[in-house]
DNA sequence: GTAATTTCTAAACCTAACTTGAGCTCAAGA
DNA sequence: TCTTGAGCTCAAGTTAGGTTTAGAAATTAC
């Protein structure tokens, strides 16, 4: 229940479907700031419930926490986006959103070039190659992310 | 140095591109079945070295390697893929990618409606939506760029 | 026949984004 | 007032996909 001192992080949490535990890592990592009442209990602005948004949107267009960080924290006075701070930050959204399809679809088109090429041990297959395996983002092994390309030969 | 007698695990990596420690790893998950030589040494099949790029390119499509491993045990007598299963399993990579596509170019129409409305928080943003959240991922780390598939658990 | 390199095992460590548990306190309703 | 539920802290666990480390044994190079 919201009182007029602020809110709980158990409303904060069903107002955002978030769970109380990620709130508290989020308190953590310094992407909110809650105050404590009288008792040690955090309260929440009611501003939090947007904020939170903010994070769980940012998180599906794949910024890390830190760069959540960032973003917040680059707005004046460090406060929760407004409109026309989301109009600017979601520029830098649509970039990288934009980039990521270009990656997959660049990938796809490897594919399909290479379906039944049978082709895979070969250096001119562009799905094995490293140079093209270096430009790809994601989990996964760190030495396909840049380096060594190395001298290959097909057998 | 690829002896008559199979390759060494050292001498794979090298062909691979993959760390000596990755492909030991890989054995672990049963991916690949290496033998002992005399000495107790891992010794590998030339193809293993095709089986290795299968993996690696499966791993950029997004699958994981339980999934991995389904395909190769899926294939007649446990082989490495050939041409004519490379083609039937690149079907399976094709469908994958496809969707995951279709999801970031859905999430990229969403923010182009939504830029500049300033909306966070307002039940009809289709960011915002919980209902749209909720068709990605439940609790756990979320692996938020398409979805990863398989290894869902309750809490 | 040495020396150098590779490989072996097992366990610990790593990152990201959380969740779970233990043990305790605080707040609210009847 | 009692009781239950919500909240607190801190540490440890989880998942995926590996890497690092350490000490010993095998293999290769000279």
């Amino acid at each position: 229940m919201p009182s007029s001192a602020g809110i709980s992080i158990g409303y904060l949490a069903e107002r955002t479907g978030l769970a109380v535990s990620a709130i508290r890592y989020y308190e953590a990592q310094g992407l909110v700031e809650p105050w404590r009442n009288a008792g040690g209990q955090r309260r929440f602005h009611r501003a939090d419930i947007r904020r939170m948004s903010f994070i769980m949107i940012a998180q599906q267009f794949g910024f890390s926490l830190p760069e959540i960080r960032g973003f917040l924290k680059d707005l004046p006075g460090g406060r929760t986006p407004t409109k026309e701070d989301w109009a600017r930050i979601s520029e830098g959204f649509r970039t990288h959103l934009d980039q990521r399809i270009e990656t997959l679809v660049k990938l796809r088109d490897n594919l399909d070039g290479c379906i039944g090429c049978g082709c895979l041990s070969l250096p001119n297959c562009k799905l094995y190659n490293p140079e093209d395996r270096a430009a790809q983002k994601g989990q996964g092994p760190r030495y396909l992310m840049g380096d060594r390309p190395e001298a290959e030969n097909g057998h």
